[in-house]
RNA sequence: GGUGCCGUACCCAAGUGGUAAGGGACAGGUCUGCAAAACCUCUAUUCACCGGUUCGAAUCCGGUCGGCACCUCCA
C-alpha cells in the first residue's frame, strides 16, 4: 500500500513520491542543547521515529539528518535576552562546550531510552559555520541581503514566495505586536543571517566572517547543513508545528533564494503535547522530563506507548492518569508477549492468510498519514483473535514492533532477587497455608507487602515480585 | 488584529458522508482459603449546541457557545 503523508505545504494528505526511487532524504530539526528535553519535545522526536520506521518498513533507504543547535539562539526575553547556551553555561558554572556536550548526551540518553533510532547523521551547528558563511555569500551574490547596523539581513522582499508554507499574508501580520522591531530592518519580517553587533555583552561564541567577527543567525544552520548532507532538493523536512510561521518559513526563503530550486518536497509537522492548562513549557509549571517520569515509576516506553495512542497531528493532552493508562496497557501487552512466548516458544516463520491480513491492515493505517492509534488497535484485535495460533500472533507482534518500537522482542521475565528475610517470611506463610492457618498466612502476606514485595499464589507455587513505586498523584 | 486547530463515554483517543476503533478505569462473572494475576462480559440510540444540504451527517455548509496553539527562542 502506498505511503501517504500530510504535507503542510499543500495542507493535504499526498502520496509520498521520493526524488530517487527507494531512497528517502529526511531532515529533522533537532534540539538546542542548553537544557534537558521535556516530554513535549520528545513527542516530536517520537513521531519522527515512527515516520522513519514506516519509511524503512516500506523499503526506503532513509538518510536521516538532524542538527544539534549549540549556538545562536536568544533566550525568551526578546531583544534584551541572552544566548541560551551562554546563559546556561554561566548559571551552571561550566563552559559552553561542556554544556553542549552534557545536554547532547542527555538528549540521546532520552531518545535511546524511548527506542528512537539515532539519525544517520547528527551535526553540530558549531562544526558548520563555514558552510553557513558560504550560504550567506551565495545569498549576498544574488542580492538577497543587506547590511545594516553591522548585521547581515535577509530581505524577504527579494523572495516573492515568502510565507507560502505558513500561508502568511505579510501585510496582515502585526509585526512587533509582541517584540520590539529591530530598527535596522527594511521589512519587519526580515531576519538576521549574520550578527556582528551582539545584542548582549561578552558574546563568547564568535567566528571570523567576511562581514566581521560574529555569529550566525537563528535559521541559517538548518539550511546549510541540510543542503550539505541531503542536497539542494530533498524529500522530507520535519519538526514541531511551532516552526511553521518563522523558522521553516525563513529556512525556505534563504535556501530557495540561494539555490533557485525547490528545497523540500514534503513538510511534516507534529502537533504539541499539552496539559490541562495548555502548552507545556520549560519556564512555567512542572518541567516534565523523561528522568522525572522514571523517578515516578514509569518506564520510558510507557511514554512512547502513550504518544502512540494519539495521532501526531492532534494535540495530545498529558495527565498522570493518561500516562497510567498507557503504562497499564503497555505492561499488559508485554505480559501477552511473554505468555505467547511461553506457549509458542518461537514465532511462526510463515503467516496464514488471516495473519497477513492483520499486518496489511496494520501497515495500511501507518501508511495512511501515520495513524498509529489505529495501528495499535489492530494489535489488540489480533491478540483477541481465536483463529490465530500463538506462534503466529508472536510473529505478527514482532513484525508490528519494527515500527511501534516497544521492544517487544526483548521482553523477558523479570528476575527478582528476594532478600533472605523476605524469603523466610514467604516460607513461614507457606507452612501456615499448609496448616490452613489462614489468619496467620494473611498476616504474613501483609508484612511481606509492607517490605515491598507482593505475593501471588499460583498452581506452580507462590510467586514473589517487587512492588513498583506507586505513582498515582 | 491575523493564521490554524479542537470540542466523541468516567479518563485518554481513533474515525471526516453509509449507520460510533482501541486502551485505561469502573462494575459483574470464571478461578481462588483469601488476595493477586489471567480470562470473559458489560459501559455513547449517540459524537458541544442550533439550523441547512443529503436517501443517509460525528463526518459537508452556515451560525452560536467553549477550549487551545501560533504570529517571540520554543517540539
Amino acid at each position: 500500500m502506498q505511503l501517504s503523508l500530510y504535507n503542510t505545504l499543500n495542507r493535504k494528505v499526498e502520496p509520498f513520491i521520493p526524488i530517487e526511487e527507494g531512497k528517502a532524504l529526511m531532515y529533522c530539526c533537532g534540539p538546542t542543547v542548553y537544557n534537558y528535553a521535556h516530554i513535549g519535545n520528545l513527542r516530536t522526536y517520537l513521531f519522527e521515529d515512527i515516520l522513519r520506521r514506516t519509511l524503512e518498513y516500506n523499503g526506503y533507504d532513509v538518510r536521516h539528518v538532524m542538527n544539534i543547535t549549540d549556538v545562536g539562539h536568544l533566550s525568551d526575553d526578546g531583544d534584551e535576552g541572552e544566548d541560551k547556551m551562554v546563559k546556561s553555561a554561566r548559571e551552571k558554572g561550566k563552559t559552553i562546550t561542556e554544556i553542549a556536550d552534557m545536554y547532547t548526551q542527555a538528549f540521546f540518553q532520552d531518545t535511546d531510552a524511548l527506542n528512537i533510532l539515532r539519525p544517520t547523521i547528527s551535526c553540530k551547528a558549531t562544526d558548520h559555520v563555514t558552510d553557513m558563511i558560504a550560504l550567506i555569500e551565495r545569498l549576498e551574490a544574488k542580492g538577497h541581503t543587506y547590511t545594516a547596523g553591522g548585521n547581515v539581513y535577509f530581505s524577504i522582499d527579494t523572495f516573492p514566495r515568502y510565507g507560502e508554507l505558513a500561508r502568511l499574508k505579510v501585510e496582515d501580520l502585526q509585526a512587533g505586536a509582541r517584540i520590539v522591531v529591530d530598527p535596522n530592518k527594511r521589512n519587519p519580517m526580515d531576519f538576521v543571517l549574520w550578527f556582528t553587533q551582539s545584542k548582549f555583552a561578552n558574546q563568547a561564541m564568535v567566528w571570523p566572517s567576511p562581514w566581521g567577527v560574529g555569529y550566525p543567525g537563528w535559521h541559517i544552520e538548518c539550511s546549510a547543513m541540510s543542503i550539505k548532507y541531503l542536497g539542494e532538493t530533498f524529500d522530507l523536512h520535519c519538526g514541531g508545528i511551532d516552526h511553521i510561521p518563522v523558522h521553516h518559513t525563513n529556512e525556505i526563503a534563504q535556501s530557495e533564494a540561494a539555490t533557485g530550486k525547490r528545497w523540500v518536497n514534503y513538510w511534516i509537522h507534529g502537533e504539541f503535547l499539552i496539559n490541562e492548562t495548555g502548552k507545556l513549557s520549560k519556564s512555567k509549571g512542572e518541567f516534565l522530563t523523561l528522568s522525572y517520569l522514571k523517578e515516578r515509576g514509569y518506564h520510558p516506553l510507557d511514554y512512547r506507548y502513550f504518544c502512540l495512542g494519539g495521532h501526531y497531528r492532534s494535540q495530545l493532552v498529558f495527565s498522570w492518569q493518561a500516562l497510567d493508562s498507557a503504562k497499564s496497557a503497555r505492561e499488559r501487552l508485554v505480559k501477552q508477549v511473554l505468555a505467547l512466548k511461553g506457549e509458542a516458544g518461537s514465532p511462526s516463520l510463515t503467516l496464514s492468510e488471516g495473519g497477513r491480513s492483520y499486518i496489511e491492515t496494520f501497515i495500511g493505517h501507518l501508511n495512511n498519514d501515520l495513524n498509529a492509534p489505529r495501528a495499535l488497535a489492530t494489535i489488540w484485535t489480533l491478540l483477541k483473535d481465536e483463529e490465530l495460533a500463538s506462534d503466529e500472533k508472536l510473529a505478527l507482534l514482532y513484525e508490528a514492533d519494527k515500527i511501534l518500537g516497544l521492544g517487544l522482542k526483548d521482553v523477558k521475565e523479570e528476575i527478582v532477587v528476594i532478600p533472605e528475610e523476605v524469603q523466610a517470611l514467604v516460607d513461614q506463610r507457606l507452612e501456615a497455608k499448609a496448616a490452613k492457618e489462614w489468619a496467620k498466612a494473611d498476616e504474613l502476606r501483609v508484612i511481606v507487602e509492607e517490605m515491598g514485595y507482593s505475593l501471588k499464589d499460583t498452581s506452580e507455587g507462590t510467586i514473589v515480585t517487587k512492588i513498583c513505586n506507586q505513582n498515582s498523584r
